[in-house]
DNA sequence: GATGGCACTCGGGATACGAGAGTGCTAAGA
DNA sequence: TCTTAGCACTCTCGTATCCCGAGTGCCATC
């Protein structure tokens, strides 16, 4: 009973299992698999695999499939990674220089992952470090509010609304509603040479400037500044280091959701706790992140109970950093039941994180 | 065999069905509903009411259920608008004022129309209206590339990168990936005071121009720029040009997916079709901008085959435009069933809606 | 340690059957 | 003319039964 044996065995039930999706027996395995040996050679082999807990059979006289153990041996040590074939490349290739901005090549990864593996692709927003201030602008819109943008040295840019209350001598309330915004703007409360004023001095102050030292700069632009001005100038200077602070890496996009739903992918639980797991963002956020910060090839593998959530039991995710500069901002993967093809999605997912970090700007 | 109650035995069995999920015979009728008759007198009008098409029994000795049209004519003619509760109310308003930016209002409008439903949310980014070039910044990142945030009279915020080839002197390539940005920038081949001068006098030249007029501001900057500076200054200009031209309405959010995986939620074909038609994120904009224009109280309802798609064959979709000034610049709807409850699902999205049209900057 | 043989187990499909729900129709009543 | 009671008929669905086949575990043998 030699241990090489039992893995080869191990490994044609993956294997079968994941092709056939149906309880792999003994004859079929010396059938279909060239393991030179009888059927009954085999039991012997599935009877040590099961009592080690790599195989279970669903009711006593059906065939053996995986447990959740037993893939993972066959990914730690059994598969074997199959790159992808060359015009899949360049499918990704092209498909994928096809983007005109972020949001659309994000999607597009998503939709390719998603493609390729026949499962449900997830991708994280790239979270973008901090730096200064680049420039920050005012522009007034609707009655009493104001658009503050902002941009960062890094490039990002954020667009926050705030609340400008009555009138100039009213606090501003800090935080409001942000959007892009509506049309002609209504030169009330706010004019625009007074704002142009604020918005110079403030850009002045943040010139060269650190995170760190721009309350102190900040606040000594309010304090020059005409009395009826400063709680507006101190609004907007309060609001502009929040949200330079806020970190937003809270994003996550989906792809392929109705490859749930298709016949192939039968979950024991249906799959409404499926949708529901992929659902909750923070919680699923939390998994990706654990989950990339292993170590390892680049591409982690949580399987079945492995990932805590209850409704991602029957599933396996498998997924990659991506960044830039080598180091991960943000995340990429797929998920699909336990019984997927993981050399497969192991590729794909390495293939679309490899080119995002090649493509993102570093 | 009045008229009237043979609507009201309508109105009865939508009701019920809705309600019990099961096809609805007469003695359950007579039972269940008040009216004054007996099962036979019931059946004679349902005999009629299928013999015009409203409604169907699945197989032939079982009660019946409504049919499309019979959906339209509830909705047409019997069903009443239900309003809101006001705790109900309530919990709209503070779960969306609790929104940190625009984003944040959609994502949770989506999620609060699928919680009040039950059902899937769908919700459409708002188009916003052309206008002037308020700010234009360019931000060096990575090596040959530049981000060009764009900010419009009417606080719309793009940001596209701009490949700039290898050197000043090579035309640069218009049309790249945009995308916030990595780390440091990279002072290469291009330096921040060239930069500086070159945004300075495009948007000297922008300031106070309307759109159309903007290609023949930026031509003259191009023009009396230095000459190894010209090509990416028409790049630039370009670029800005085409991204305010550029409409943005094509994007969508879901919410509430997994509800439709629940068990009360049977389709005929499964589920699969719908999450793909759901996926088509195009063709679903088309339906909802279609079902938006239509007249009405604010609120379109497609039935079943009604909305051409075949995936959504046996479902309803209900939206509602919104907009800032009571013009609608976006869709939101609500997507379930045809076997739905009509007038609290109208309820619902015509409520977010109209809140949404409030907050909304005009 | 590998193999052939064999009795045993069990799930799943096919079949049969009865209960129950619902219908349409007819004839009688208002 | 509309409503109602009665009745025979149809069809679905759940239950029980049976049988086949796949697969196993174990034992004796090579």
């Amino acid at each position: 009973m030699s241990e090489e044996r039992r893995l080869a065995v191990l490994r044609a039930i993956v294997e079968d299992y994941v092709h056939t999706r149906e309880p792999v027996g003994s004859r079929v395995l010396t059938e279909r698999h060239g393991l030179g040996v009888s059927p009954a050679t085999i039991r012997n082999d599935m009877a040590a695999l099961e009592e080690a807990g790599y195989i279970a059979q669903p009711h006593t006289s059906a065939g053996r499939i995986p447990t959740d153990k037993g893939y993972r041996l066959f990914v730690d040590r059994l598969a074997e990674v199959r790159p992808l074939t060359s015009p899949q490349r360049r499918a990704i290739e092209t498909f994928l220089s096809e983007a005109i901005d972020m949001d659309d090549v994000l999607g597009r990864a998503g939709r390719l992952v998603a493609q390729l593996t026949g499962q449900v692709a997830v991708v994280q927003y790239p979270s973008l470090r901090l730096s200064g201030l680049r420039h920050l602008e005012l522009v007034p819109v609707g009655g009493a509010r104001l658009l503050v943008v902002v941009i960062s040295d890094t490039g990002r840019v954020e667009q926050r609304f705030l609340d400008v209350g009555a009138g100039p001598g009213a606090e501003p309330a800090v935080v409001a509603v942000d959007t892009p915004a509506g049309p002609e703007p209504d030169p009330g409360a706010l004019d625009e040479g007074t704002l142009g004023e604020l918005r110079a001095r403030l850009n002045a102050a943040a010139a060269g400037k650190r995170l760190s030292e721009l309350p102190q700069a900040f606040a000594a632009v309010v304090a020059g500044v005409d009395a009826t001005l400063a709680p507006l100038a101190r609004g907007i200077a309060d609001l502009v280091v929040d949200t330079l602070g806020a970190q937003r890496e809270d994003r996550i996009v989906l792809a392929g959701t109705a490859n749930l739903a298709r016949a192939e992918m039968r979950f024991e639980q249906g799959l409404s706790p499926v949708l529901e797991a992929l659902e909750e963002q923070v919680v699923l956020l939390g998994l990706l992140t654990e989950l990339a910060s292993e170590p390892g090839r680049g591409v982690g593998v949580r399987i079945g109970h492995e990932n805590r959530l209850d409704g991602l039991a029957e599933t396996s995710v498998v997924a990659s950093g991506y960044g830039g500069d080598g180091d991960t901002v943000a995340i990429l993967g797929s998920i699909g039941p336990t019984r997927m093809d993981y050399p497969g999605t192991i590729a794909s997912v390495r293939a679309v994180a490899r080119y995002l970090s090649r493509v993102l700007p570093s």
